[in-house]
RNA sequence: CGGGGUGUAGCUCAGCCUGGUAGAGUACUGCGUUCGGGACGCAGGAGUCGGAGGUUCGAAUCCUCUCACCCCGACCA
């Protein structure tokens, strides 16, 4: 490909709109173009990064078994009225009505479509079991988009849909996409961990998330470097720890004015967060407000809070007024001493002793505080995030943190859609029996911006090879002045083509500078240099978008040369 | 939906406080000089100053309303 028949678009400054830097980078690479909040343009270098993804999804997903289909963007009302989740499902539907004032709805996920399907056309054990996918556009009219393609609005997704006789085959087939999706990650050259997962809104039992690892990610994930234990943080239990020791100390009322935060308290009465309690209202299931205990340097999990019976769902934090009618005192003072309602307390506080923790009066604390002396043993739950240093909870060495963007998720859905959508079929002795069913997803646009956080430098993009534009440039010197070079860079970027290398000749025949700042933009991981001061000698100028600095290599082995550094000998 | 912010040339922004001929850099077009890391000179094209209403002799600038977008909190591939 010649960069004159192509269109490259590429900008000096980054659009004010972009935040985080892949975003920055694929606009200044030009592979994106917005056009309006969460909604993107795949300009035709961008478009080709994606159609390698998707070709690496699909070649695996074939190869583990899945049959791809492809199902309509718009659905009718209908079957989202029976799965029940027309009503579950929140803004985040696109709803709109057709010309005849029917109900539709864009589809941002397809269970009620492929249920449809299987059901009408699979009655028989021996149809089982069948594993259908697609790579399909999604549209979700998220809250709030953001980070570009990362948080998109309208993106593209591989969603695949599974269904079995039994549990026994749908394991089969979970632990076959488990596999199948670490091979397109490794294929993709993305550092990546498997983590076990909340099963969130969607339900079901068994999880996974697939993480592309990067220090800007949102989720948090927990992993023990001594074993093979990884789970979001959402999920991720901490376990009991020793006691502390027995109370020595009396409890003490002490006056603490305006002291508000665990770090004003510990500072205030020279102790360590660890020694302190801090105290968390949220609405309880009766009205009441439910007291939350974790030791001063911990942070409460939602997703735990919400799994205790006694809190109401979502997780709401209670108002001030709330708070100060049910304990005589303002977030900053509160306290289970005198405390008639319903109190949790974390496993970690529940082995503490002669602890801090706040009086129920503004202004004011009780140092030597101890569980069951001071007041009654509460109920005792995990409702913490591990930090790091925790002892894994499969017993082998302490759990390390780090940060991950969310590519992939699979699911035992087992029967949830199945019974809502009546998915049934005939089992050997003739009887009638629900389908398991599993899915798995992966976002197919994010993985492109979330390869981008994980790999650049000061110059642009890095693209892990499977993933470039291109495989290689060819950057001719003062090519329109110089006949010797523009018949080299010619002839090498034909025989290239000719060998099945994917080329871009920059033959715009600009300065070297803003040649050689596009090509490393865009991240083209190979490049060949074609000028004078080579060719005199014979040679051309290679270096690859990570290396310090270029070699020499004699035009005549130049195709052989890349061929055997691109992969496609 | 709350809270904060921004809308002026394709992109980055100044001008607004204190009303008076719409600006710079970059990108783009032409010519010339250049040519191994985003060159230089000259000439040029390009904006109904987000939109509507109001105040005023006069509004990018002041007032009111509105729209769009971005950022921070509850979701998710």
């Amino acid at each position: 490909m010649r960069v004159s028949q192509f269109f490259i678009s590429t900008l000096k400054e980054a659009p004010a709109e972009a935040e985080v830097v892949s975003h920055k980078l694929m606009l200044r690479a030009g592979l994106i173009r917005r056009l309006t909040s969460g909604i993107y343009t795949w300009m035709p270098l961008g478009l080709r990064v994606l159609r390698k993804v998707e070709a690496i999804v699909r070649e695996e997903m074939n190869r583990s078994g899945g049959i791809e289909l492809s199902m309509p963007a718009v659905q009718p009302a209908e079957l989202w009225q029976e799965s029940g989740r027309w009503d579950q499902y929140g803004p985040e539907l696109l709803r709109f009505k057709d010309r005849h004032q029917r109900d539709c709805c864009f589809g941002p996920t397809h269970e009620e479509v492929v249920s449809d399907i299987v059901r009408r056309d699979v009655k028989s054990y021996r149809q089982l079991p069948l594993n259908l996918y697609q790579i399909q556009t999604k549209f979700r009219d998220e809250v709030r988009p953001r980070f570009g393609v990362m948080r998109g609005r309208e993106f593209l997704m591989k969603d695949a849909y599974s269904f079995h006789v039994d549990k026994a085959s749908l394991d089969i087939t979970y632990q076959a996409m488990y596999e199948c999706y670490s091979r397109i990650f490794e294929r993709l050259g993305l550092k990546f961990r498997a983590v076990a997962a909340d099963t969130g809104s969607i339900g079901g039992t068994g999880s996974h998330e697939f993480h592309v690892l990067a220090d800007s990610g949102e989720d948090s994930i927990a992993y023990s470097p001594d074993s093979q234990y990884a789970a979001n943080v959402e999920l991720a239990e901490a376990v009991q720890p020793a006691t502390t020791g027995a109370a020595r100390e009396p409890l003490a009322k002490v006056a603490t004015p305006g002291v508000k935060t665990i770090a004003e308290l510990a500072g205030f009465l020279k102790v360590p967060a660890t020694r302190t309690v801090k105290a968390i209202v949220v609405d309880g299931v009766d009205g009441r407000p439910v007291l939350l205990l974790l030791r001063g340097d911990h942070e409460l999990n939602l997703v735990k809070a919400g799994k205790l019976d006694l809190v109401d769902k979502p997780v709401r934090f209670s108002t001030p007024e709330a708070i100060k009618t049910a304990f005589g005192a303002h977030p900053g003072s509160l306290g289970p001493i005198g405390y008639a309602g319903p109190v949790v307390s974390d496993r970690a506080v529940a082995a503490m002793s002669d602890f801090v923790i706040g009086a129920n009066e503004d202004g004011f604390h009780y140092t030597g505080a101890n569980v069951g002396r001071d007041f009654p043993g509460p109920q005792v739950a995990d409702i913490r995030n591990v930090v790091a240093g925790d002892p894994s909870p499969d017993g082998k060495g302490n759990l390390e943190i780090c940060r991950g963007i969310e590519v992939g998720h699979i699911f035992q859905l087992r029967t949830k859609y199945s019974s809502a959508m009546n998915l049934t079929f005939l089992d050997e002795a003739g009887k009638s029996r629900s389908m398991e069913m599993g899915c798995y997803g992966i976002g197919v646009t994010r993985i492109v911006a979330a390869a981008i956080e994980q790999n650049h430098d000061a110059r642009g993009i890095v693209f892990p090879s499977a993933m470039a534009p291109f495989d290689a440039a060819i950057v001719p010197i003062a090519m329109g002045k110089n006949e010797r070079t523009r018949v080299a860079a010619e002839q090498l970027h034909a025989e290239l083509v000719a060998a099945g290398v994917e080329v871009l000749l920059d033959d715009r025949d600009e300065r070297p500078g803003i040649m050689f700042a596009d090509m490393e933009l865009i991240g083209i991981p190979h490049r060949i240099v074609v000028g004078e001061r080579g060719l005199k000698d014979g040679n051309v100028e290679y270096q690859g978008r990570s290396d310090a600095s270029a070699q020499s290599v004699p035009l005549a082995e130049a195709v052989e040369f890349l061929k055997t550094r691109v992969g496609r000998t």
